[in-house]
DNA sequence: TTTTGTTATGCAAGTTTTTGCATAATAGGC
DNA sequence: GCCTATTATGCAAAAACTTGCATAACAAAA
């Protein structure tokens, strides 16, 4: 949908390769647009045949050659343009969900055992996101007024995580009411 | 991914038409699994091909003829086949983000245009979960412990609204910062 | 020294999803 | 009487995305 222009914003903050990319799409980007690095070059080629991106292939001795694209004055024209027009709320497909709902055709341990591989993900990610943030707060203030906006998409990520920690919480406190018999003695 | 999965679960608790799970989707699952009409109906010839459904056709004087499906014991299994392995985490993939975070390139009027958009469909999503959740609280004990599972994905619907919604009251306030000398006098 | 990881790019085939079009009957509001 | 909404289904084409495969050089760890 919008791959398109996640790739021309990044392009225009720092002009790279595909591989360049797709490392930001799974480091900085990736907690609101994913992409397998497949779909980025055939992406950068689509959008250098529309003429909105430029690139140079450049040799390079110790590693294998790249192409370092930039934006085209009608890659930024195309950016400006997008920037102008309404984006549509975001649509969620969540597997997870999926199965939770059917929950009561499983065991509550499978249930929870998915949890758990799920709740490890969001964990981790707000923990680098967090650790991003920290970052963010030990730059100066000139660049951290250059990063304003970015920072509010991380402000995202991490309130989103927290979000989901805590509701896997009430899930946890809900499959461990499934079978209050299951600990030999208890407490 | 699993609209497969989804529909063998929507049909698992009540067989119905393609018509009948495309209204369902709009409406219950609406907040963790969307599909189009077309894509029901095409999804539903493949599982009755795949053995999974089977439909009969029932045809209606006032209204247009329709086919109603149901999981065959092939379809069941299948479910439960599905419930027993590992579902792979969420990916986001937010437009309304990438906007954001080239925000710098655009005017904070735009922005908030944007982000008003979007708080009035949150805010409107959050009311329906609300509005859905004290109907549960006033179901009967017997019948809110059978949607006990569905109710945990509806708590994630509602946990998510409001923490967007928090996120996008943050936003504001960055926002606002940009342009303090847009207001004539003061408060 | 073999294996694993990183850098770097891409084609081909398949699946999933979206968009556009098409039909048809009835009910209700203006 | 006309327009719009609801019920009901689907094909066709295009766009978006995933999965599998392929190549190639170097660096570092086992």
């Amino acid at each position: 949908m919008s791959l398109k222009h996640a790739i021309l914003i990044l392009l225009e903050s720092e002009p790279g390769s595909g591989y360049d990319l797709f490392k930001r799409f799974k480091d900085g980007l990736g907690y609101f647009w994913n992409a397998k690095h497949q779909q980025v070059y055939l992406e950068l080629k689509k959008l250098s045949e529309a003429g909105w991106l430029a690139f140079e292939a450049q040799t390079q001795d110790t590693r294998p050659d790249k192409k370092n694209y930039r934006l085209t004055p009608a890659g930024h024209a195309e950016l400006l343009r997008w920037l102008g027009e309404p984006v549509q709320p975001n649509t969620i497909n969540d597997a997870l969900l999926v199965k939770l709902y059917a929950g009561a055709h499983t065991s509550p341990d499978n249930l929870r055992e998915e949890m758990q591989r799920h709740i490890a993900v969001h964990r981790k990610t707000l923990d680098s996101l967090l650790s991003i943030e920290r970052d963010y707060h030990g730059l100066p203030a000139e660049q951290r007024q250059a990063l304003r906006m970015p920072y509010l998409t991380l402000r995202r990520g991490i309130l989103g995580e927290q979000s989901w920690l805590q509701w896997a919480e009430e899930v946890e406190h809900a499959l461990q009411d499934t079978t209050p018999a299951s600990t030999p003695a208890g407490k």
